[in-house]
DNA sequence: GACGGGTTCCGAAACGTTTCGGTTCCAATC
DNA sequence: GATTGGAACCGAAACGTTTCGGAACCCGTC
């Protein structure tokens, strides 16, 4: 479909073949499309700073430096500059500045997971709060990319970024297999990574320190005077997975005990996935008396797969989470978890990406520490 | 804080004053200034139009008018100028593309409540959720703007929304008497309110019928033989607790059940406050057999109070809430309530904004509609 | 009274698009 | 052979800023 000329917009196409049926000069056909569509920012005229200009009586570059808060311009001259912007209620197009200075002061967040179905586990919602706390605080201000839809797919990463010229962006959410993760790293659009670790002169991460969180959980639970711990993972595109299994089994190490590669199965970080997971791992290898999950959403599917076997948790298993969400302390029996703050890492992500635009990161890298948090769903091992 | 000259950053004040003891001439403070901030896009050119049209040895005006489709440009010009496009990676700068078109293909999200407490009730998340969906399928990007930061509470709705130039805003989270409000309804941007029925040539609303929904919990509770009916309200501000009032008020009149003032409390959509009402209220009026709550973390509440003074739920005392968010049925008791599709509000918002941009809405609101979702919490009147 | 230096201001170019108002060329028509 | 009309293209202005390179003026100094 080809737009003919005159016409602004693809979408009132109709509307013009049935208007042109009835013009017969060119000068009419514009003129009337015109009086159609008129300018939106133009109906009320929006002050600009010529107009400032004007009124003041001086140029648009003192209005501009004045404004802008340059030396060279005299006190008294600024005073009336501002009144009249003021009066004029001026200001500044962006768009004009973001042109000319190379800078939009926006970022960009390309959420992969921007689903109604992370509404369990906050994750998206919480980092999301972060970041947006403290762009704000900073004078920045944050532009969504959908990643999810159709439409969007189409476009790489890198044209994401170059069309809305974004200073820098976070992601967060995607695999380590998504294709965007390697155009990130050719290209040289700063940017901050959560949850995966790559560093490089334009990219950093923030992630928590899931080695250690895990192992905590799982130090725990051989406290508790469990032998025998199955584990319930994520899935091998995950980051966080790699290094809650490396502490899961560094946990077991130094407490001498052996560790197992058919007491770890993956549960996709799903509820049910893990249920079914976790039903069959109790069934294999009925002599666990515990089980780490990489998630609480993954423990509650195995608090139900115990449940579904008749086994009382934390009677008769042990169950321990990772990620502390809303649901771990609401649930029966509430779960012992380990929590990472989620609200943090959104923050820290936006400070470190702001810090690399302005050229004054330190570390590329945030580690965030965790918290065991002990509740109901795990207790002593009576076998032992 | 002035600027001198030839700085183009705050931030950098100090490096330069620093710089300028070491410099002598304007031209070397110039120049050296020059090397050290490097245009960021400028490192690595992007390709623009210009490019395209010297290698295409053809006109800005036509690469323009090729790329976006229009007829009067020849089919081989056009694949040779595509052609380039691709080789040289080009893509609009959707900057100068807006400034001439006056159309950002943007709209803004301005949200009051986008706090981690935000998390536990969903709203926020989903409804972006929503949002985000909707606009990523028809082509538009999303602008959040934060307005709790004491740096953004300055700029007025206006100001935010002309700087950025967004061709409209969807509004979620403010309360009847924000003062953001005022200024939505006397500017003439295009906006949606989310659960605030305000309607002119350039503002609609999409909210759920919290009237039928209250009437509907309501009535379910009657249904269940349950006689003296209490309720606890969110607070005067929010117009969707006037509706749940009044949904409340109809089921008891139709009933032929006496509304009395003192059975109806409010609980600020808080959890805490809804327990400190409840157990107020049901010392105060203990025939009180059931309660009907404005939201699902007001019905927690109030089941803990119940909790606090023995009374079971069901068995003593029947819940109903209002909103099904995910707690509502991991809780225990698992939660009646009235389900509103969050998601839907937002998917709902965003049509309605881009059918009023591009002309073409009819009507300027949208009410949806409830269910009622049976679980624990309600039982019969064993008092009846 | 020429000169240097500081203060205050300004004209014009630039950023990357879109689009108005043409022009050029060629074939078809009278 | 002059006229018309359509197809294909282009120059230049416009959008609203920032900033480079000066210019004008005044004051003090040699």
């Amino acid at each position: 479909m080809l737009k003919t000329r005159y016409n602004a917009d693809w979408n009132l196409l109709l509307h013009i073949e049935k208007f042109n049926q009835r013009v017969e000069s060119a000068f009419s056909k514009r003129y009337s499309i015109d009086i159609m569509f008129p300018k939106r920012f133009g109906g009320m005229h929006v002050a600009t700073i010529k107009d400032i200009a004007k009124h003041a009586g001086v140029s648009v570059t003192t209005v501009s430096r004045a404004l802008n808060g340059y030396s060279d311009v005299n006190e008294k001259t600024r005073d009336k500059i501002k009144a009249v912007a003021k009066e004029l209620n001026y200001s500044p197009n962006l768009l004009a500045r973001s042109l000319v200075m190379k800078k939009t002061k926006t970022i960009g967040l390309l959420v992969s997971g921007m689903q109604i179905e992370g509404s369990k586990d906050n994750f998206t919602y919480e980092v999301l709060c972060g970041i947006n706390d403290c762009a704000g605080e900073r004078g920045y201000d944050l532009i969504l990319f959908s990643t999810n839809t159709e439409l969007q797919q189409e476009k790489t990463y890198n044209q994401l970024c170059q069309e809305r010229k974004v200073d820098g962006v976070i992601l967060q959410g995607i695999k380590t297999d998504d294709p965007y993760l390697r155009e990130v790293v050719e290209s040289d659009i700063p940017c901050v990574l959560v949850d995966i670790p790559i560093e490089s002169d334009s990219v950093g991460y923030v992630t928590t320190d899931n080695k250690e969180g895990a192992k905590k959980a799982v130090e725990h639970l051989i406290g508790l005077g469990h032998r025998q711990i199955g584990m319930i993972n994520g899935h091998k595109q995950a980051f966080v997975s790699q290094e809650r299994l490396e502490g899961y089994r560094l946990a077991l190490e130094e407490a001498k005990l052996d560790f197992k590669e058919e007491n770890v199965v993956d549960g996709a970080f799903s509820e049910s996935e893990a249920q079914v997971q976790a039903a069959e791992l109790l069934k294999k290898n009925p002599k666990i008396t515990a089980i780490f999950c990489a998630s609480d959403l993954m423990a509650l599917g195995t608090i139900k797969a115990a449940a579904g076997m008749g086994k009382q948790v934390p009677q008769a298993l042990s169950v321990a989470g990772f990620d502390d969400i809303i649901l771990a302390s609401y649930s029966s029996p509430t779960l012992t978890t380990i929590a990472q703050d989620r609200y943090q890492i959104g923050y820290e992500s936006a400070i470190l990406l702001i810090q690399i635009l302005e050229g004054k990161a330190g570390s590329r890298k945030k580690v965030l520490n965790t918290n065991l948090i002990k509740r109901e769903s795990t207790a002593k091992n009576h076998e032992a």
